[in-house]
Formats: C-alpha cells, sequence, structure tokens
DNA sequence: GCCGTTTTCGGCCCGACTGTTTTCAGTCG
C-alpha cells in the first residue's frame, strides 16, 4: 500500500509539470511522495486514524487524496490526470536527461508516448524535426534506452562498497588532493544507491578531473567539465565527482550528502540565522558575524546545532534533536561484542564451526551464536531433531576446550511453518541457547495471515528474536505483506528481539522502522547471516542500517559482553 | 500544495554542465 501511495504521488507530479502546473504544488506532491516512503511507521493506520496531516509536508489535500487510496485502492484526481496519457508513457522520465519539458515537446510534437515510440524516432532520425533535439540528443537517447534495459537504476550498498573504497583510495592518493570523501547516499549508508558521489578539495582540479576521467574502472565519461565530472564505471554505476578548494570542501560534502529533505532545512536554518547557506559557503548577512569554518562539525555548530552523522541525515527529526542536544549517540561496529545468525556446514554454510570461531574471534568478537537451518528448509540441508541436538553436543564440548578463545552459543534458525507453528518440538528447542525465527517458505499469504503467522512464533517462549522480517531482497524480490508495525508491537509485548539481517541483500528489518521499534522498547540484533567467514564483514552494513535506525548500543543486544548476554539469554529461557 | 518564533499571504535553494542555438533552456543533483 505504502509503495501504492509513493507511485502514484509521484506520478501526479510528473503530470503536473507535463501540464506546466505550479513548480511549487509540483514539489509539494514529490514531497509527500517521499515522506510517505521514508515515514517509519504504519502510514496505513495513520490515514485511518485521520492523522496524516501531522505530518510535516502533508496538508489538507495530500491527506484526504491518501485517505482515497488507502479506503477505495485508487484516486479519482488521479485517473482523470492520467486517463489522457497510456500507461507507458511514465516510462519516459526514467531516461537520463529527459525531464518533463522535452517530454512534452516530444508527445505534443511527434506524440511520442513511450520508450518503443521514443526509440524509434531517434532511429529514423525524426526527433531532429523537434527544436532543441540534435543528433547528439539522438545517440545520447538511444543509449540511455540500451543502458535501462541492461541495467536497474539501483545498486546495493554491499556490491559498490569494494569499488566506492578504492576509487576513494585512488583519490586520496594522488598527490594534488589535500581531502576526499565519499557524500550521497552512500555516505548516508542507504541500502541501495544510484550513484557514487566523491568530493575532492585541491588547488588544481584540471588534473584531479582527468584522473578521474581516465581511471581503468571508466568505461565511459558523461560529463568533464571545470569543476565537476560524471563517469560510468564498467559495472554500470555512475560517479559523480565534485572538485572544490579548501575552503569549500566541507560546504559541498554536507550539500552532496544530502538528503535533500536535510539540505532544505539547513538551508531555511541559514537564513533563519542569517547567513545563506549554499555547497560553497556560509555567508554571513551581517559582515561583522562571519564564521570560521573548518569542518562539518563547525557548520553544523554555526547553525546552533551539534553534529549529526550522515546516518541520520533523512529531516527525520535530526535537525530538532541537533537543537536541544539530544541526538542518539549512535551504534558503532566496535560496540559489538558479539553476533548470532551464522550457519555452518552442518547446514547450508561453507565453512565448519571451528574455522567460524576462528574468523569470529580474529575479529574480536567475544562470542558467536550457531544457528544453522532447521529441518523444514530442506533445500539447505536443515538439521533434523537428531543432528541439531548432536550439533548442541558439539558446540558444548567445543566451549569446554576455549579453543579461539571464544564462546559459541548453541542456537538454530527456526522455519515458522504456514501456520506460525515451530519447526522442532519444546523438548528440543528448550536445549538451545537460543532460537531465530524465520519465515522461508508460503510467500504469498495475506497480509492478515503472514501476520498473525509471525505473531504466534514471537509469542513462543523459544523464539529469542525474529529473523530477516519481511523476506524482502533488496532490487530482486519485495517483501512479503506483513504488517510490520503490529509485529514490533508484538515483540514489544513478548520480549522479543528483531534482528537487522546485515547481509546486504536484505538489510531487513528496514531502517525506516527502527526508531519506533526502539521507541517500544523493542530490541536489536545485528546479524551477518554467514554462510561463509568472509560474511562476518557485513556487520559493518548492518551497522550503517541501525546507525540510519537512530540505535545507540543499549539498544543492541549483542553490544552487550558475554556475561551480560548469557545472563540475558539464560533469563529469557527461564521465563518459559 | 504546504507552511508559519516576521503566521492565513507570500515565499518555497540554486549552481554547473550539455546541447543547442548564437545567448539560453533544460536537466540534474
Amino acid at each position: 500500500m505504502r509503495e501504492k501511495i509513493v507511485t502514484i504521488l509521484n506520478q501526479i507530479a510528473l503530470i503536473l509539470e507535463i501540464k506546466g502546473e505550479n513548480a511549487f504544488k509540483i514539489r509539494a506532491y514529490k514531497n509527500g511522495s517521499e515522506i510517505i516512503e521514508n515515514y517509519g511507521e504504519d502510514i496505513v493506520q495513520i490515514a485511518h486514524d485521520g492523522k496524516l496531516n501531522e505530518l510535516k509536508g502533508i496538508g489538507k489535500a495530500l491527506a484526504s487524496k491518501i485517505e482515497e487510496i488507502v479506503k477505495t485502492g485508487k484516486l479519482s484526481y488521479f485517473d482523470e490526470l492520467k486517463s489522457e496519457f497510456p500507461d507507458s508513457f511514465f516510462e519516459l522520465f526514467e531516461i537520463a536527461n529527459l525531464g518533463p519539458k522535452k517530454i512534452k515537446k516530444l508527445y505534443e510534437e511527434l506524440q511520442i508516448d513511450s520508450i518503443d515510440k521514443l526509440e524509434e524516432c531517434c532511429k529514423n532520425g525524426e526527433i531532429s524535426k523537434v527544436s532543441g533535439f540534435g543528433k547528439k540528443s539522438a545517440d545520447s537517447i538511444i543509449e540511455s534506452i540500451l543502458f535501462r534495459k541492461n541495467n536497474s537504476k539501483f545498486f546495493r550498498l554491499g556490491n559498490i562498497a569494494p569499488i566506492a573504497e578504492s576509487i576513494l583510495e585512488f583519490l586520496r592518493q594522488l598527490p594534488q588532493t589535500s581531502q576526499a570523501k565519499i557524500a550521497g547516499s552512500y555516505r548516508r549508508g542507504k541500502e541501495t544507491v544510484h550513484d557514487i558521489d566523491f568530493i575532492v578539495a585541491t588547488k588544481l582540479p584540471n588534473e584531479i578531473i582527468n584522473e578521474f576521467t581516465n581511471m581503468p574502472e571508466v568505461s565511459d565519461v558523461i560529463s568533464k567539465g571545470k569543476t565537476k565530472s560524471s563517469v560510468r564505471l564498467k559495472n554500470g554505476i555512475q560517479c559523480d565527482l565534485r572538485v572544490v578548494s579548501n575552503t569549500e570542501f566541507p560546504f559541498a560534502l554536507n550539500y552532496f550528502t544530502g538528503s535533500k529533505a536535510h539540505n532544505v532545512r539547513m538551508r531555511s536554518l541559514a537564513i533563519k540565522n542569517g547567513y545563506n547557506l549554499n555547497e560553497y559557503a556560509l555567508i554571513s548577512k551581517d559582515k561583522n558575524n562571519q564564521k570560521t569554518i573548518n569542518d562539518e562539525s563547525d557548520l553544523y555548530e554555526a547553525l546552533g546545532l551539534s553534529f549529526i552523522h550522515p546516518a541520520l541525515r533523512e529531516d527525520q527529526g535530526e535537525i530538532e534533536a541537533a537543537e536541544i542536544s539530544d541526538l542518539p549517540k549512535l551504534v558503532k561496529i566496535e560496540n559489538l561484542k558479539g553476533t548470532f545468525h551464522n550457519h555452518t556446514t552442518d547446514s547450508d554454510g561453507k565453512n565448519s564451526l571451528d574455522e567460524m570461531a576462528k574468523a569470529a574471534s580474529d575479529l574480536g568478537l567475544q562470542y558467536l551464536g550457531i544457528s544453522d537451518h532447521s529441518k523444514s528448509s530442506v533445500q539447505a540441508n536443515g538439521l533434523s531433531d537428531e543432528r541439531l541436538i548432536k550439533q548442541i553436543k558439539e558446540i558444548s564440548q567445543y566451549n569446554k576446550t576455549n579453543k579461539n578463545d571464544i564462546k559459541i552459543f548453541s542456537g538454530v534458525e527456526c522455519d515458522i511453518l504456514k501456520d506460525g507453528s515451530l519447526d522442532y518440538e519444546d523438548s528440543i528447542l528448550s536445549q538451545l541457547d537460543y532460537c531465530v525465527a524465520s519465515v522461508h517458505s508460503s510467500f504469498s499469504l495475506t497480509e492478515d495471515e503472514m501476520t498473525q503467522r509471525v505473531i504466534k512464533a514471537i509469542e513462543s517462549p523459544y523464539v529469542t528474536m525474529i529473523g530477516h522480517l519481511t523476506g524482502r531482497l533488496l532490487l530482486l524480490r519485495k517483501p512479503y505483506d506483513i504488517n510490520v508495525s503490529k509485529i514490533i508491537d508484538a515483540c514489544a509485548k513478548n520480549d522479543t528481539i528483531i534482528e537487522i539481517n546485515a547481509n546486504p541483500r536484505r538489510l531487513d528489518m528496514d531502517w525506516r522502522w527502527w526508531k519506533t521499534a526502539k521507541d517500544k522498547g523493542v530490541k536489536c540484533s545485528i546479524n551477518p547471516d554467514a554462510h561463509k567467514i568472509e560474511h562476518l564483514q557485513f556487520l559493518h552494513f548492518g551497522v550503517k542500517i541501525a546507525q540510519k535506525g537512530w540505535l545507540e548500543p543499549s539498544d543492541v543486544v549483542n553490544c552487550l559482553p558475554l556475561d551480560e548476554i548469557t545472563k540475558l539469554l539464560k533469563q529469557k529461557s527461564t521465563e518459559q
């Protein structure tokens, strides 16, 4: 439903652009679409309660439209607007360098209302009849169409992290570089990004830009100017470079880190304080009040704010919190003392218990939870009752040897069966230190059925935490229908932990929900879902997501040292 | 269409690059 609202509001904005409506009205719809997309609670519930216009940016008009969508599944205003255009029309906005003005022209003069027609008109040269479209435009449109066919628009954070970091390293070691950082949604730790933004401070911009466009990873140069350049890498992702002076660096870094909504707040705050803020400077209207800004924290301070961690810059209350120095002290990777969701060769992992234990110990962890698949996950070589009991004994033996100086907890990733029951009898589950319960089958239940199914598992005294709550695979598979808000309430009531599955394909539960969960007292466990030793590194992505969800070490159970986590797990098992 | 510590009207961020035309409009971030 959320997705539907987001799409409708967004498409209304596009149509209004075509119609040449007031730019601020268009912005209001785009804004509304983003607000709904990023809102951390149950938007359907809020709509039912008639509380939509309590959200900043959603006024009367948008609220009533969203309510109509929630109640009827459609919006008559939108249907009316849309009736003039075929569905395929909206594809045109996905073509790079084509915006509303050009699309309008193409539509009016050549009746282009789909990508197929657009491609045809570019190829047969007809497009040059329209003023403003030359050969270069036609070629670049054809190229964009081809790219869209071959690549999805977004990339997973985990997939591009290695190349992003290696390009950053390359830029940093250039003798002309004085500072370099990655900005954009990558820096904010978004789960998917559509480009990587680099900011470099130098006195020799031309040389930096030349080095950038000549990197071996580059497949083509999209643009190249005096202060900025864009390239496409061989793996398909776009990289943007901004070159600035040392003085401009903190402003450029801040501006291009965003988010857009955060920037708007920053700029209006600047105006309120008698400044003008842009990507190059903070200019005081009063010449005697010019501030010295050496880094981002100086900038925040100048605006009366404490430093806001990039992960929080989504205009989700961070500005208000920074004004009263009430920002969370975010969890960091070094706070993690152990982790729980990990597989071994006993089910579908690639490394043995001993290898996993050693790798975890090498990372400095004090404890490692082993949770292989349960028997219903036949495809993953799930453990039968006997094999699980055997593993429990092996782990107990292993702990006695104290090998690798790490404590192993005996767990299982237990399937939540279609009716919400668990994959083992209580007599087996009670022998474990903990249990991660996950859905691995029957994904297409209705929202109510799926929600009830998972709640039933949450209510089991043997379930310690819920694994990959929505089952989503980023850019591959949608989350299954589940009412996250109700799940959070059930977890709060039953003292059940929710995991952040740190596998970059999942990053589930979504960061947008964590603030709500935290406020309700639900604890988090950051788990790599490791199927081999290298996967333990996924914890880094999990921490980013936790940071985006405002989580502090005290919200994350695997920040507890060994003695305290042992106590917590025991407590849980004696409640039964 | 939204918003309000100048509050119900009047403002809402703006600079760089490209491709086209020939001084600028459109797009992007």
